[in-house]
RNA sequence: GCGGGAGUGGCGGAACUGGCAGACGCGCAAGACUUAGGAUCUUGUGGCCGAAAGGCCGUGGGGGUUCAAAUCCCUCCUUCCGCACCA
């Protein structure tokens, strides 16, 4: 009797599989490809089940894929630049590199002891100048074509990671995505950013590609990030003031503009010093609007915050009535999106009403729904929420129109006037990439005196991070103040020249490392095109759904420039996508920081890997979030002990036998129902992975089968030992995706000689069901215990239900659509067995 | 406020196209084997009634469609996530 000794079973068959190079895999035009990923690691702390469950499900997939003839590839690397290492340096007065490798090192030892069918040959680790060098030849694309560019703007500035944040960093209305309890800052400074904006249209209009293959809501949470609107600027000349510039506004509601009563501009709007200027008794407001613009650097508490605003003495002219609308200045308004400036319609918008109410500007209705009540006073004004369906009223030459085809003329006949058009506007903003911080990739700019801001030449790259930088935390970046760094000299004129010092944000290092993953090693670009173009675009990407927005949004935005670039042929890099649940403890996701992490490593000392993979694996469905528990592991530890003294048993008197092709003739009873039960736990598994990822349900599916075996004891007596072997065989190969290792072991155990990792995934053949694929089949059809009718149901439908459990017969009549459906039972020696109550 | 999910035993969760609700596992209970059990095996385990056979109720609440509803429709409630003055 053996003892299922997880350990020594782990280390055997993971030696086993790299002394074959099973894993190792190369572009083949002439196999089927498969591209399964797992979001590469940040490497910080140690590696717990939260970060295993990911690779499980990523695992078990390539696994599958493999078994199924697919040239799988499957790779792993590190996300190896970042604040974390920087800190810790500090922390620990060492090199933030030394920090990163022994991590990476600790990260690499607990994957490898999982088991994971990595292709360890491709790993990349962003820290290293044979990786980052290319960010920085990427970024030189992008200053070429414009898609690069410096301005001076406000930022948001995290005063912990003393550093510039994108606006993707920015959440919970102003916090900083690594500290959530530290607001952020703004602040004035000079940046460097990626044009995403140039691709804003694509992003969204793509997004379309991926419906269906995407979680849904990761599309959603895109489109609004992206957040298009149609609408129009229109301009209003100021009343009373020669030469003075119109202000102009935006609106996605020309067709409201009737009703405009007031102008209400940002405080930061650059006209509102003139306004002021011109306006007399002007002290009170100066004063007002320095304390707005200081206060609007606080996003916190936005949507309660309560509206205010001052008049700023001036008037100007509805541009389609001629109405003199007073000039305001209001704290809801924001400079960043539109033009800074918005007529106010109270009776058509909840913000404008709120603020017209507060300081007694009139409210006027334009749009008056068909049918209901009339809106004519302000109250009603007020509590009407539907402005889609109405026709204008108190519109002039409008009046009449529904609200699109007034939207439609009034636009045109603002373009025909010139005093406005169309726009689209989003709400997206350009991607911030500096970062004040040593730990990064360096930006390939010089400054020359005399020649201004130059890129580096290609064939000085990498620039690379000088060896020994003076780390404090605090102050300026720490690559301004190494000056072997800094100096330089200039590459068109040879003079002095000062370094760019900010480093790139870490999500550029993100955006485009699994292109890199198919030509690893490449030093002349960053990718050989036709390797890309083999593997490219990944079918299976897994990860966490915190990365909705930032990284994904970032990668397709990366892959449109290189497309643009001539570098690959497709619009979108990513296929398919799934997102995973988090492994929480107490209710809470596991983090160092709470103190809550079941380490890795632990659990595979403990219990083994392969307990560890199909615990995370059958404890919820994946897309879920699961709650970890020692006392329900238990349970996965028990059952892999339960196949293994099951397979042990019999292992010896069937391991000479020939395999079982599939002969119905003569079986007993009881190996039929075995055979059965077998059939339809495979066909069943097999759905549960290619088609809806239930993992869970796949394992249920084979403990069953595994309990419908045990009740069939004694084998020995009726099952003959080739059935049995046929039955334990396709167990073994069920469990292999999830559980490879100890399937490895009792595969050798019941006699093969090569490894399971040759092995195919079990596929029923047609023959072996008697029936063809069309074939039509009649079934003579019972209904309450009489001959009805005859019936013909298509191979197609009888395959359906195959996977019916034995239990569910007899089988039951549908009505559907006033006709009957059978559903059938397949047995294997009568073909069909068809019982109708 | 807007958008997207989710509500099924003591717990995690099954149930595909409307067709035997609660698979599988945890936990719990009883028993077997044991010097012992936190090992292993067997049996039971949604609620109520019943000795049993069996019956009734039951998928957040209420209503509806259907021979048939966890599943479809209406409505309300709870809860999680994302966005949030985006004009």
């Amino acid at each position: 009797m053996a003892e299922y000794n997880p350990q020594e079973i782990e280390a055997k068959w993971q030696k086993r599989w790299a002394d074959a190079r099973v894993f190792e895999t190369e572009a083949d035009p002439a196999k089927p490809k498969y591209y399964v990923l797992e979001m590469l690691p940040y490497p910080s702390g140690t590696m717990h089940m939260g970060h295993m469950r990911n690779y499980a499900i990523g695992d078990v997939a390539a696994r599958v894929k493999r078994m199924r003839g697919f040239n799988v590839l499957h790779p792993m690397g590190w996300d190896a630049f970042g604040l974390p290492a920087e800190n810790a340096a500090i922390k620990n007065k060492t090199h933030p590199r030394e920090w990163t490798n022994k991590n990476i090192a600790e990260f690499q030892r607990t994957l490898r002891r999982f088991g994971f069918s990595y292709d360890w040959r491709r790993e990349i680790s962003t820290c290293e100048p044979e990786y980052y060098r290319w960010n920085q030849w990427f970024f030189l694309r992008m200053l070429e074509r414009g898609l690069a560019y410096r301005k001076k703007s406000r930022v948001n500035w995290c005063p912990k990671c003393c550093t510039v944040l994108a606006n993707e960093q920015v959440i919970n209305g102003g916090y900083c995505w690594r500290h959530e309890d530290t607001l952020v800052e703004s602040r004035e400074l000079e940046q460097w950013f990626l044009k995403t904006t140039a691709y804003a249209d694509q992003l969204i209009d793509d997004l379309k590609q991926l419906e269906g293959s995407w979680p849904e809501r990761v599309i959603i949470m895109q489109r609004n990030w992206i957040g298009r609107s149609q609408g129009a600027r229109v301009k209003f000349a100021i009343a009373d003031v020669a030469d003075a510039d119109p202000i102009e506004i935006f609106t996605t509601r020309i067709d409201t503009i009737y009703g405009a009563t007031a102008l209400i501009l940002a405080p930061a709007h650059p006209a509102v010093e003139r306004l002021l200027g011109w306006a007399q008794d002007d002290s009170i407001s100066w004063t007002r609007l320095k304390k707005m613009r200081q206060a609007s650097v606080k996003t916190e508490d936005v949507a309660t915050m309560e509206k205010e605003g001052f008049f700023t003495g001036r008037f100007a002219i509805n541009p389609f009535s001629g109405e003199k609308l007073p000039i305001w200045v209001g704290n809801f308004v924001l400079m960043e999106y539109g033009t800074g400036a918005i007529m106010a319609v109270p009776a058509h918008d909840q913000r404008d009403f709120e603020f017209c109410r507060k300081y007694e500007l009139p409210i006027r209705v334009v749009v008056q729904p068909e049918a209901g009540e009339p809106l004519l006073d302000e109250k009603m004004a007020a509590a009407f929420e539907d402005h889609q369906n109405g026709k204008l009223v108190n519109s002039g030459p409008f009046d009449g129109l529904s609200v699109d085809e007034a939207i439609r003329k009034m636009t045109s006949f603002a373009e025909l006037k010139g005093f406005g058009r169309g726009e689209v506007v989003f709400r997206l903003r350009d991607w911030g990439i500096s970062r004040q911080r040593y730990w990064g990739t360096p930006i390939p700019v010089v400054y020359c005196e005399k020649d201004g801001m130059l890129p580096v030449p290609d064939k000085d790259l990498p620039v690379l991070l000088p060896p020994n930088p003076k780390l404090t935390g605090e102050g300026e970046s720490p690559l301004a103040s190494t000056p072997e760094f800094v100096n330089t000299t200039c590459p068109k004129c040879g003079g002095p020249a000062r370094r760019e010092t900010d480093t790139m944000d870490t999500f550029v290092d993100s955006s485009w490392y699994f292109y890199r993953y198919c030509d690893p090693h490449n030093d002349a670009s960053p990718f050989d095109s036709v390797k890309v173009g083999y593997w490219f675009p990944i079918d299976q990407y897994i990860g966490g759904i915190t990365h909705a927005i930032l990284h994904l949004l970032y990668s397709r935005f990366w892959c449109k420039v290189m497309r643009d670039l001539g570098l690959v042929g497709h619009n979108e890099p990513i296929t398919r996508l799934f997102t995973q649940g988090m492994v929480q403890k107490g209710g809470v996701a596991m983090s160092k920081s709470r103190g809550n992490v079941v380490g890795a490593i632990d659990m595979a000392q403990k219990y083994g890997a392969d307990t560890g993979r199909l615990y995370t694996l059958f404890a919820a469905p994946p897309e879920k979030d699961l709650e970890w528990s020692e006392e329900s592991i238990e349970g996965s530890w028990r059952f892999l002990n339960r196949v293994f003294r099951l397979v042990d048993k019999h292992a010896a008197s069937i391991r000479e036998t020939k395999g079982w092709n599939f002969d119905p003739k003569g079986m007993t009873d009881k190996e039929r129902d075995l055979i059965r039960v077998t059939y339809q736990t495979m066909l069943r598994v097999t759905q549960d992975f290619e088609k809806r990822w239930h993992f869970n349900s796949a394992i249920a599916q084979i403990m069953e089968l595994t309990n419908e075996i045990y009740l069939a004891e004694p084998l020995e007596n009726g099952v003959r030992p080739e059935i049995r072997r046929e039955v334990l065989q396709i167990l073994t190969l069920l469990l292999a995706p999830m559980t490879p290792h100890i399937a490895e072991e009792m595969w050798e155990m019941l006699g093969n000689k090569e490894g399971l990792w040759n092995a195919s995934w079990p596929v029923l053949e047609r023959e072996q069901l008697e029936l063809a694929k069309d074939d039509e089949v009649e079934i003579p059809v019972q209904v309450n215990g009489r001959v009805r009718t005859t019936l013909s149901v298509a191979t197609g439908a009888a395959e359906l239900d195959l996977v019916a459990k034995a239990k569910s017969d007899p089988a039951v009549v549908r009505h559907l659509d006033g006709k009957r459906i059978i559903k059938v039972i397949f047995v294997p020696n009568k073909l069909l067995n068809l019982v109708v109550k």
